[in-house]
RNA sequence: GGCGCGUUAUCCAAGAGGCUAGGAGCCGGUCUGCAAAACCGUUAACGUCGGUUCGAAUCCGACACGCGCCUCCA
């Protein structure tokens, strides 16, 4: 397998080769802890979650670093707001933003470092650049001077004439250049502050990533991830910061995921058209969210609104009912050694033979080139397809026909622990899918099996009017009705 | 204004010079008292105009439309 990555810093897919063979070293930024998480955050933690997976999964030994932003002026201002301190806010949304990952699914990073407990390698860093001649000091406050280091604007295509023609950049008095950004603010009465040599103050924003991830990651490393919205200015400052600091390559693949879309606009607080992670997990299951958000590439826009997460929930609702039978053979059914010495596989057992041959080298074919889960699920879906067509047409289960079977489920858990889907017991994901329905109708589960009853009784005894009638009457309340030899079950539209 | 991205059937969405993507839906069929689920079958696509090529959704150019970054943002 080759992984290919596409790379921001040259805008091309290039052949993935770590650093030092076999480990990978990924740092991915994580949030300003001021606020509840967007449908946004959720898409960039599960595009790097199985990202994480994935390197895990071909091989690689990974450290994967993402941050809290524990300090900023959005949390002060927050804090001022609700007449409380900054700390406070920082620990109220980091707990917030564990419980929101949690719920999505996440795999816990190798390290989650918080800004605060790294002032002295931000120092650090900060005194090397003064050093080194790429910042200044100016009354109380660290910049850094864009123009001491040529490459900057590399990552983002730009150049500096360019971003001041129609910039809205103000140019701050303390500055010498309007692009010049600050490493360290002079903290004003009231404010929270760390000593430092330049007086009592706090880091700016940009310059806790470049501390942390040399901390934990060396001065080089392999992967830099975070959403398309930091390439500038956010990640452009680090790369001005640590190979400043360092003179040494910062970062070796850079790697941006796509917005959220609202009716194709992006998401965003400021546009305020946005919907936080937890809002969003009262109305869809997680694993349906992650279907959603894994149904298109990584690098692309996805949309998001009902009709579409109502599509990922059918989705998934078709792989969950496949596993949900293949689970209800193997379960039910023991081996008997003597059925079938020699057996002759149908058509269907063949072509389900061929998709467990082709399953695994297909999918991780898809993954490998940059991450295209979209095309990883079509894999999966074809297998569905095989899996349910071999199951409607075998009507007994021969020793051959069952460890199909159990392979099949097998490659679901396999991919799925990559994907970070299919990790629900299948019966209990559709029953609680269905009672999630359920609660949205306006009819209560006992009324409906009272309603069932009686159609069962009328049934019996040929009254198919009346009970052709209980089950419109359901319809229009939105229930179907299946009618097995066995029972009558109910589900929601 | 600068830079960049996109436009694939009813909708969502992969693919990227000749090889069935996939999902949701529509319409037939099997099953069923009639249905539903499941399965089978069928349908349909590459924004517009040029160019390169034996062959173009795919490469090149122009145009149109949409979006993003240039200000805090995942």
């Amino acid at each position: 397998m080759t992984l290919r990555v596409y790379n921001t810093l040259t805008g091309e897919k290039e052949i993935f080769v770590p650093l030092l063979p076999g480990k990978v070293g990924m740092y991915v930024c994580g949030v300003t802890v001021y606020d509840y998480c967007h449908i946004g955050h959720a898409r960039a933690g599960v595009v790097f979650d199985i990202i994480f997976r994935y390197l895990k999964f071909a091989g690689y030994d990974v450290t994967y670093v993402r941050n809290y932003t524990d300090i900023d002026d959005k949390i002060i201002n927050r804090a001022n707001q609700e007449g409380t301190d900054y700390r406070t806010i920082a620990d109220r949304y980091i707990q917030a933003f564990d419980e929101d990952m949690n719920r999505l699914g996440l795999a816990k990073p190798t390290v989650e470092p918080k800004a605060t407990d790294h002032i002295a390698g931000i120092i650090g860093i900060i005194e090397a650049l003064i050093a080194k001649g790429h910042a200044y000091v100016s009354d109380g406050d660290v910049y850094y001077a864009v123009e001491t280091f040529p490459h900057y604007l590399k990552l983002s295509g730009r150049n500096l004439e360019e971003m001041q023609a129609g910039a809205r950049v103000e140019v701050g008095d303390k500055k010498r250049h309007p692009m010049d950004f600050a490493l360290w603010k002079g903290s004003k009465p009231g404010e929270p502050w760390w000593q430092s040599p330049w007086g009592n103050g706090r880091p700016g924003w940009h310059i806790e990533c470049s501390a942390m991830s040399m901390e934990f990651l060396g001065k080089t490393f392999d992967i830099h991830g975070g959403g398309k919205d930091l390439v500038f200015p956010h990640h452009e400052n680090e790369i001005a910061q640590s190979e400043g600091a360092n003179g040494c390559k910062f970062v070796r693949y850079w790697l941006h995921n796509g917005f959220v879309n609202i009716n194709a606009e992006k998401m965003s607080k400021s546009l305020g058209n946005f919907f936080t992670i937890r809002e969003v997990l009262k109305k869809y299951d997680s694993e349906t969210l992650r279907l959603f958000i894994l149904s298109a590439h990584y690098r692309s826009p996805i949309d998001f609104s009902d009709q579409n997460l109502e599509e990922a929930q059918s989705g998934l609702e078709r792989i969950y009912s496949c596993l949900s039978a293949l689970d209800d053979i193997l379960n039910g059914q023991s081996l008997s050694a003597e059925i079938a010495v020699i057996e002759n596989p149908s058509q269907v057992g063949l072509e389900l033979q061929e998709k467990i041959d082709q399953c695994l080298p297909r999918f991780v074919e898809a993954m490998d080139d940059d991450f295209n889960s979209a095309l990883a699920l079509g894999v999966l879906f074809e297998m569905v397809r095989a899996a349910n067509r071999f199951l409607a047409e075998t009507k007994e289960y021969t020793s051959l026909s069952l460890s199909m079977i159990a392979h099949v489920r097998h490659l679901f858990v396999e991919t799925g622990s990559i994907l970070g889907l299919f990790a629900v017991l299948p019966s209990v994901w559709l029953e609680k899918i269905k009672s999630a329905k359920a609660d949205r109708v306006d009819i209560s589960p006992e009324e409906i099996e009272r309603l069932i009853v009686e159609r069962t009784e009328s049934r019996v005894a040929k009254n198919f009017k009346r009970g052709d009638e209980i089950r419109d009457l359901l319809l229009a309340k939105g229930i179907l009705l299946f009618d097995s030899p066995q029972a009558t079950t109910w589900k929601v539209k």
